[in-house]
DNA sequence: TAATATGCGGAGGTATCCTCCGTTTTCAAG
DNA sequence: CTTGAAAACGGAGGATACCTCCGCATATTA
């Protein structure tokens, strides 16, 4: 009861601990890079040079890994989008996020898993970064609707899934150029789902 | 260099050979649907009560089982490509397509990487079924760009990926009404392109 | 029925995943 | 500085998967 103070939620790590954990980040990088999202973690622990106990003990699950690897890119991501909102009218704000996202994916070329992890879920996944990402999407969409420009009547998140498919199922090496057009695609698809939602309605 | 006959491309199987293929399909299907895509492979060897070897003889891939087992619901696919645009009006024809699209996406669930294979290639890829429903898309989307009313800046396929992409990265149930919705964004986004495209000529 | 082409099966080498637990290191209280 | 417990390390090892290889069994044909 005395329940002193409770081992805080985030309590800081062991010197080594930390050290540690950055080597296996900046290993997955490397490993990631070279061999692709399969590359094995036996492999990453190797080029860490450390046992493969302590990177288990870290990241209990691939997904952890690979949340950790590109979680500094996702900040990006998160940061242009207030830039943006404050910058550019809603609609504009949004497009142009919709194409930061795009070179956002290109870093993630073929980890597709990794994409569905951050994506995928309305679910109860441990990355904050998909909450995070989730959030700054929403607040574009809303905005864009208020201004009565566009109309979203799907879950914001089909936009970034849609666009995704087009770079994740895409072979070609201009898939991004495929990618952006996609952005100018959907967004001139809501855009004329709200202009007919007014004709009706007069 | 007699060379009396060379063993005709596709010489008639042994009745046993073609019994135990059939099984193997059957046993993949099975297990896939219950496992999703990654089930092992002596997994669906052990459900067939057939050994390893005989799989992988029949079988050389992973992707040629899952194109095996998919094969016959891409036939329904590629029959009902021709009945539309028989039927319906072009672009019509195309939307109605896209949702058939969407359902036979639907038996495909988790098994994202048979899609790659099957969405992905431009690329020489052994499977025949992924030209077949190439050329299916192309016909209808030609056949509805000529009548004016939309426009392909884009390559066809990139359709089917952002819809893909709305059908695998979705985790919610109701994952099916969002691809629907996608597939009519993704046409009205045509459309408007085609008639910004006209007013900017005039 | 005999010969042979074809198909079958599964042992086994390699690789990955992940757990478990004895050993080592850190860090701060005394 | 000493010391001891909490924290972290490391890697052996069990389970499973992939895929190959080749001796054995069976279907087919003459």
């Amino acid at each position: 009861m005395t329940d002193v103070e409770g081992p805080s939620p985030t309590r800081k790590l062991r010197a080594d601990g930390e050290r540690n954990r950055l080597r296996l980040i900046k290993a997955a990088k490397r490993v990631f890079a070279e061999k692709g999202a399969s590359a094995s973690l036996d492999q990453i622990a190797r080029d860490a040079e450390l046992g493969i106990g302590t990177l288990y003990r870290h990241f209990p699950t691939r997904d952890a890994l690979v949340e950790a690897v590109y979680r500094q890119e996702t900040e990006a991501l998160l940061s242009g989008a207030a830039q943006l909102s404050r910058e550019l009218e809603p609609v504009s704000a949004l497009r142009e996020w919709l194409r930061i996202f795009v070179e956002y994916l290109a870093s993630k070329q073929g980890m597709s898993e990794a994409l569905k992890t951050l994506i995928g879920g309305t679910e109860t996944l441990y990355g904050e970064s998909s909450a995070k990402v989730r959030g700054a999407l929403d607040t574009l969409v809303t905005a864009a609707v208020e201004t009565g420009e566009i109309r979203m009547h799907m879950e914001p998140l089909d936009l970034l899934r849609a666009i995704a498919g087009v770079a994740n199922l895409s072979p070609a090496q201009n898939w991004k150029r495929s990618a952006v057009l996609m952005v100018d695609v959907l967004l001139d698809g809501l855009r004329t789902e709200a202009r007919r939602a007014d004709l009706e309605r007069s």
